[in-house]
DNA sequence: TACTGATGTGTACAAGTGTTCACTAATGTG
DNA sequence: CACATTAGTGAACACTTGTACACATCAGTA
């Protein structure tokens, strides 16, 4: 019979989480997949998916958890690379390209989970986009560039400026990965808005 | 043998086409979906199916063409209504949820497929929302609210505000249809995303 | 009225599904 | 070292799935 040792404790279980991103990079939604696919995707036994996991809402809430992490990465980057303000969105947005190109998959998991059929799934991504557009806050307080803002008013900017930025993903995901043009395209867009609602930020209150 | 006369010619098609709706409308990603499921829930023998489409991700296009009408209706009621250019993002906001509100499911499908699994339903979509925001430019421009704006800006402010109000929708349908008060939060939280675009608009090219 | 095509039905089948069970090897702790 | 725990295996189950086929009934037209 085939070998059956475990090297590492959670191989398998990395195996079948990268074997659900896999298929997910491949296009397939996470919805639609089905325990035997993704164990089959990893090269292992269906049973040894319960090891691991209850059932696929299960596996999904515990990707939200990695893609947490990758989302964490990507903001310390853009906090070390964004030193002066002037560059603060063009720098940004092209390190949030670059890390939904070389996280394809965890991205594309992001985008389906935000109208996933998991409510857990779903909350568990909304979440994270709350935590990352507080921390994008303090950022902005912190490099002074909003001062006149209020507290809420502030908090309402970064929550669009994410959202934003989120939707450019369905943009992103949608085009071939080796298609500078259009990714370049997807750029200028995606920093242009971010600058009008900058604009707006700037002039709020002032008027209206 | 029970009854099998077809009455209207196209109403099984469009009794298949509700079924997948409904259990859209309850939850279900339409990736998940399979034929026999949406012909049971159909009350329909699943050979039917085929008479009407070659799959699911046919009947997932032709649901595409009929959320477009959707669009279109709302956009007349919007145009009929907002009279006085001051009122126009909260009476907009407003039919914009209401109709969220009376066709869920449509809009439930609408947000699922941006990141679906079937490249041409996810382009279907993206091609109504272009198609929306270009009226919408098209209706300001009509209004002289933004004439110091050129015709690009001008599109891609129009573009930005109905990414934002799509996004509000997978806020409007995480919440429990008759939650009327988590429904006023999207509500103004969503009238003050557009308000700060429009600032921004409003001050364009004046700096920067 | 007889014919034709569209639309509906029931049966059938091979393949795939989630899940359970009993069994075995490796791991870390006493 | 012995032992309990964990993580792996394969076989089996009862269902569900997509799709094909032959047949029945309707609407419209010649």
């Amino acid at each position: 019979m085939a070998e059956k040792q475990r090297r590492k404790p959670g191989e398998t279980r990395e195996k079948l989480m990268n074997a659900a991103l896999a298929l997910v990079g491949k296009g397939r939604h996470f919805a639609s997949l089905g325990i035997r696919e993704v164990t089959r995707q990893a090269g292992v036994v269906p049973t040894s998916f319960y090891r691991h996991f209850r059932n696929m809402d299960d596996l999904g809430l515990q990707l939200v958890d990695e893609l947490g992490l990758v989302l964490r990465r990507m903001m310390r980057e853009a906090r070390a690379n964004v030193l002066q303000a002037d560059k603060l969105i063009d720098e940004s947005v092209g390190i949030f390209i670059s890390h939904a190109r070389n996280n394809r998959s965890f991205f594309m998991f992001m985008a389906q989970g935000l109208a996933g059929e998991s409510r857990a799934v779903q909350e568990g991504i909304r979440s994270e986009m709350r935590y990352f557009a507080s921390e994008l806050a303090n950022d902005l307080r912190r490099l002074k560039v909003a001062d006149h803002l209020s507290d809420a008013d502030l908090d309402m900017t970064c929550d669009l400026v994410v959202r934003s930025v989120a939707f450019s993903l369905t943009d992103i995901l949608g085009i071939s990965p080796d298609d500078d043009y259009q990714e370049e395209q997807v750029r200028q867009r995606t920093s242009r808005f971010l600058q009008l609602i900058f604009v707006g930020a700037a002039n709020w209150k002032s008027q209206s």
